[in-house]
DNA sequence: CATGAAACAGAGCTACG
DNA sequence: CGTAGCTCTGTTTCATG
């Protein structure tokens, strides 16, 4: 699909904030309110834009803290696999197959560093998983994610507060 | 701040399609929508929802590559100092500081395997990089991110279609 | 083929109860 | 917190370059 400059203007206007509305959007980059809304009818169904999203702060909601881990897999483990049993725990916010000497690269979120232990600990219980090499994010320096990712209740058992 | 199960349901239904109608939301929880209006104001003004942003698919914008990347600095470099030298890359769609032998993590979306050689090139060309290791994402497994972060224009240098 | 203007319906917003 | 009222936005239709 093409895109021009008008629609990288309004995906912009949209991830700076998707309440925004038409006539606003159109004021900003010279076009009149129906002439946005049907380019986002368009962006949407072209699938470029794929919804719209509230921002939250996982401070705020009490995940606090946050690391990567590396998973070392058993020989033929498929991704597949990888995936079906990281997708079970809400705090894995996200997940990679990787070059390099580990599989998998894990993002996780939780309430505190003994509950990031604790996903750990499940985590490697997996039984395609050979050993886990974590890091604990000390602060973060740039976060350019619109809606950072935030655990939720995927299966009913992630509530911090 | 006091968060209760409504503010939390409110929460979870807006990170879901942030332009969702108060009264729909209302009417999914049990609440009159300037019940849900009221509330939402109150999140938004106490930080627990930090505002609203369009989901787009990296994908279509044309960033189909993206890698981690860490960072072994120099002696004593100051975190601040990472924080300003990566904030220059529209590519750098996340970076944190962490424990082991790395200092950092960073996340990178590029148009391509080239383009991730190319930042990865300049950063590691800042004086207190001593060394990097890097790892390309093979697969997605899990994307728990409302709004995919895609790199954004903060110095007119990004667009890759 | 996409745009702008106009018209209707529906949502946001702000009292007030 | 819910209801009612006014205002503004979303949405569709139609005519135009």
């Amino acid at each position: 699909m093409e895109l021009d400059r008008l629609d990288r203007d309004i995906i912009g206007a949209l991830v700076e904030d998707a309440r925004a509305t038409y006539a606003d959007i159109g004021a900003a980059i010279g076009l009149s309110a129906s002439a946005v809304k049907r380019r986002v009818d368009r962006l949407r169904e072209s699938g470029a834009i794929t919804g719209f999203s509230a921002r939250v702060s996982p401070q705020a909601l009490g995940w606090t803290t946050e690391a990567y881990v590396e998973l070392f897999c058993a020989g033929k483990t498929k991704p597949s696999d990888i995936a079906l049993a990281v997708m079970r725990f809400p705090e894995v916010v996200s997940a990679a197959t990787i070059t390099g000497e580990a599989d998998a690269l894990l993002h996780i979120r939780a309430t505190d560093v003994r509950h990031v232990e604790r996903v750990i600990e499940r985590i490697a219980a997996e039984a395609f998983v050979v050993r886990t090499k974590s890091a604990i994010v000390l602060s973060r320096l740039v976060d350019a994610t619109p809606g950072t990712a935030v655990p939720v209740e995927r299966n009913g058992s992630a509530n911090p507060a």
